[in-house]
DNA sequence: CTGAAAGCGCTTACAG
DNA sequence: CTGAAAGCGCTTACAG
């Protein structure tokens, strides 16, 4: 039915390994033989068939991405739900990076966190060259897994020893934004984390006491308080907060779910923002620019960190035994409407 | 390198056309080898090799889902950019419900507008074996175009003659919408529609139209105005609505985006929601359940839009000649905190 | 510079 | 019930 390599032989008059040779641009070819076969390609509208070419060459032509979730159910649209803006981002700056390429992509969501999880099917029917796992949410047997497949892979949103990654540089992003915060004259910030057994809550406590010291000032234990990365857990922290009576005159909150959590229970006391307490988010995504007011956060490029792990990627399979990357992006601040000079 | 049906053949003493028919469930294969097959692919861990099985059936066991985008640059979190929300949940409705099935789902977006665009490379290369459209951002040409090419498809968003689709039913969105306004006691009603030559402007009229009639109220041509599905849009259709000066206590913007950016003008100009006035979105994003106050909007199940399209396409596959399925799922009121009672 | 041949790993009639 | 053989559509040494 569809239109074979032979088809093109015979159209143009010589054998298909030729032919062959004009796909896969050998230069051993005369110029009027190519030229030939060419047309007769454009002629016939000769599509390579995919399974053929791979069934020798070993090579797919395509990629995986794992989004790691925290279980099944998708609640993405909820309140007290993670919202998945890390996947959505990421997954666009592969895929427009992928269009220079004759690669596709195909994607599975998969929860790592079972121990008794499997692999996801990408990975264990052999679908692709390579796989990019997106989202921190594993364990080091999940790693060890993918690994003894001996499938190229990159991380992407964490760095972990030992494979390739791609991650945001936390510690910057928290001390950038610390930073404006103490710059417009804030003296009184509360910070509300992500979880405190977070791999990456060390390094965000570490951005923080730089600009802290920076200013001469102190960071105190009960202006910290952990959360999950979800709206409704955002509120709750604000809220303990709030009812212990500390003084704040600003907010820094550890992503923008938990933003917006802060910002309904500020909203609710009648708190004005940015006039009686400024806030601020970390990630950039489309609650961000939707908020109202809206919300002055932190980028962290996840659309960039998608760029790079295509890059990375790449160069993986095409040199397999190459020295880990571990690259870190440097976040950038995002100024809008919620912070006001004091 | 990797085992193969002679592996498994060799260790269970039989041949590969045993091991094939056992692979494929055939009951012609004693009970006995079938066993002893079984427990040889289990032991060697046998994937058998996509590749090869496509080049014999033909069947490539790969869905694409094409999102159909304004143009190529991704301007998704900015507050003049359409939010690709719908794209985010038909994407899970889809591949939550294909974690049943052996297939992958490849995806990629592609501007139709330009008429000079060619096919989505999903199709161009035949990567597929059938594909969900998602969105409505096509013309009669890309349709045709699509259909040439004779690989199974399905829209998803928009109904459209001759071809497999699944689209929310928008009359039955706006009529429920406006019915409830009309409920909580509002009866000066503005309504902020996405772009008026949109195929769906007019049923979205005959909503709001059934819905007034009943109530015994005249649709006034002042009180409808369009604009794009973006925040930015939102904003100044509200604006030119406010300064208009028409009396109002109510508005019911058509996409939430459109809904957050009145939100924003209105709370600039300290206007109190749902206090003063009371605000109904359309879509049920991620804007919805995380503005503040939480949006009271229309539920038109894009989840289960893709559980819906899955479930077509595959039969399409199955059944090529089968007659064409035009599906309108049917939308729900989700009450949340921008409608006070009048 | 070009062609004939082997081989990739499956499935599918067809014998027996 | 099971095996031998042909074939799917490519690529890649190898001759010439």
């Amino acid at each position: 039915m569809a239109v074979t390599i032979m088809d093109v032989a015979k159209e143009a008059n010589v054998s298909k390994s030729t032919v062959s040779l004009v796909m896969n641009n050998s230069d051993s070819v005369k110029l009027e033989t190519r030229i030939r076969v060419l047309e007769a390609i454009r002629k016939l509208g000769y599509v390579p068939n995919m399974a053929a070419r791979e069934l020798t060459t070993k090579i797919k032509h395509i990629l995986g991405l794992v989004f790691l979730t925290d279980n099944t159910t998708n609640k993405s649209y909820r309140f007290d739900a993670v919202t998945e803006t890390l996947l959505y981002d990421t997954f666009n700056g592969i895929s427009s990076g992928m269009k220079q390429t004759d690669f596709g992509l195909l994607s599975e969501r998969f929860s790592a966190l079972d121990a008794n999880a499997e692999l996801p099917s990408l990975l264990k029917n052999n679908r692709v060259d390579g796989v990019f796992i997106v989202g921190g949410l594993f364990g080091d047997e999940f790693i060890k897994r993918v690994q003894e497949r001996n499938i190229p892979a990159v991380i992407v949103g964490r760095n972990y020893p030992g494979i390739d990654s791609v991650a945001p540089d936390v510690l910057d992003a928290m001390y950038k934004g610390t930073r404006h915060l103490l710059e417009t004259g804030h003296r009184h910030i509360v910070f509300i984390l992500g979880p405190e057994t977070s791999p990456v809550a060390q390094k965000k406590l570490e951005g923080i006491r730089k600009a802290l010291d920076e200013a001469g000032l102190p960071l105190r234990a009960d202006t910290v308080k952990y959360c999950d990365y979800t709206g409704a857990s955002g509120y709750k922290a604000m809220q303990v907060l709030w009812e212990s009576g500390a003084r704040m005159d600003a907010v820094f909150a550890a992503n923008d779910g938990i933003a917006v959590g802060a910002m309904r229970y500020l909203y609710e006391r009648k708190v004005r923002i940015p006039e009686d307490i400024s806030i601020i988010g970390y990630e950039q995504s489309v609650l961000t620019e939707h908020s109202v007011p809206a919300l002055t956060t932190i980028d962290i490029n996840k659309e960039r960190m998608g760029e790079e792990a295509l890059r990375i990627l790449l160069n993986r399979i095409s040199r397999r035994k190459a020295k880990t990357v571990r690259l870190t992006l440097a976040p950038s601040l995002v100024v809008r409407d919620t912070v006001k000079k004091r």
